[in-house]
DNA sequence: CAGACCATGTAAAACGTTACATGATTCG
DNA sequence: CGAATCATGTAACGTTTTACATGGTCTG
């Protein structure tokens, strides 16, 4: 039960609507808790409706109207508490690996192509973190931002999920290079 | 619908009964698809009934028997579609992320605690995916291994699982060291 | 003899994903 | 005028997690 506090944590940023929400959370830089725009609906109004955010209907006249939450007291209480819980074991789960896994009994071609989007994926996402992590500093250097900065939470996991996105970047291309060697060698010599 | 998939990659090294398989998906080194066994039974007799892989009765005297299982033909053209399916996007699910990311609103103290532990967690892993990293190349050194190894798959999936490990210690106790660094900032100079 | 390990399962609850539904406005 | 964006939801389905159940052997 950690989808509530992901959002919780989300709208310690400010007032936010289900559908806007549901964008900070698909931009796939929501890290660590990916979440689809149903959940979020869902999950804003049982927040409401247990007293952990105050909606907010805003009436709009262009467009649809909205409801726009905030944590309150309870929220924020709630989210200390969480914080002070252990800490389950983080979960993974990724079906390229499995592909990857299982290569030796499977054609490279498929693989390698994917391995190479993958790559792509992954220098966007670091574009966009790069992106991210110059607006949350503002005019302030890195290292004074992380002293005397007021919200360091987001820009830490904005780092992690940078340098993670990196190493999936260099490591996809040298699975990649490696998987495209092998199947050149195994061309080269038919035996087997 | 991809634990399926990750049962018969895990099973292509060999043949596993559902609690050594529980085993394997259990060190945490079981990558990038953690399975808890009540899923691995359930799966097993499921792609037994299926026709994707093969089970066969180990009778024990000094244990309970056991049925243990194999990929079979059927089993292995599967993995090979599945291979050459889309990769959907990875999830990651972290709690200590989403504690992270709510800190400024929170106390340090036990979120400094988790990111400790959590950096102890991943200095196991490590030397845990190095000993199996040692084992899979076996008196091959990793280059030569990698190019003419006959299992790179495991190799390669763990070999990302060893440096996403690595980022994570690094990060955790970046992250710790920081929030240290600042609530000791905040003793010293009470303002706000 | 208590606790850990071997070995497998059923059942219910919680959580996540996909499909469907609606309806107005703006942009090309 | 078709497509995209704004805005929110219900319902069905699939997957994962947790709790419960059983019973033998081996170790301290």
């Amino acid at each position: 039960m950690a989808l509530r506090h992901a959002v919780l944590a989300a709208l310690l940023d400010g007032e936010y609507s289900g559908y806007q929400l549901a964008k900070i959370f698909d931009t796939g830089v929501a890290n660590f808790w990916p979440a689809v725009p149903q959940q979020l609906y869902a999950e804003l109004s049982k927040l409401d409706s247990e007293g952990l955010v105050t909606g907010r209907t805003v009436v709009q006249h262009d467009r649809p109207n909205k409801r726009v939450y905030t944590v309150n007291a309870e929220g924020l209480a709630e989210l200390a508490r969480f914080a002070a819980t252990e800490a389950k074991q983080f979960a993974i789960r990724d079906d390229l690996m499995v592909k990857v896994y299982a290569v030796d009994h499977t054609e490279h071609a498929a693989v390698i192509e994917h391995l190479t989007q993958r790559a792509a994926m992954a220098e966007e996402k670091i574009a966009a973190y790069d992106r991210i992590l110059t607006g949350l500093r503002g005019d302030l250097d890195e290292k004074t931002f992380l002293r005397k900065g007021n919200r360091v939470g987001p820009y830490l996991t904005c780092l992690r999920g940078r340098r993670f996105e990196q190493e999936n970047l260099e490591w996809c291309r040298f699975a990649a290079a490696l998987l495209r060697d092998r199947t050149a060698d195994d061309a080269g010599s038919p035996t087997t």
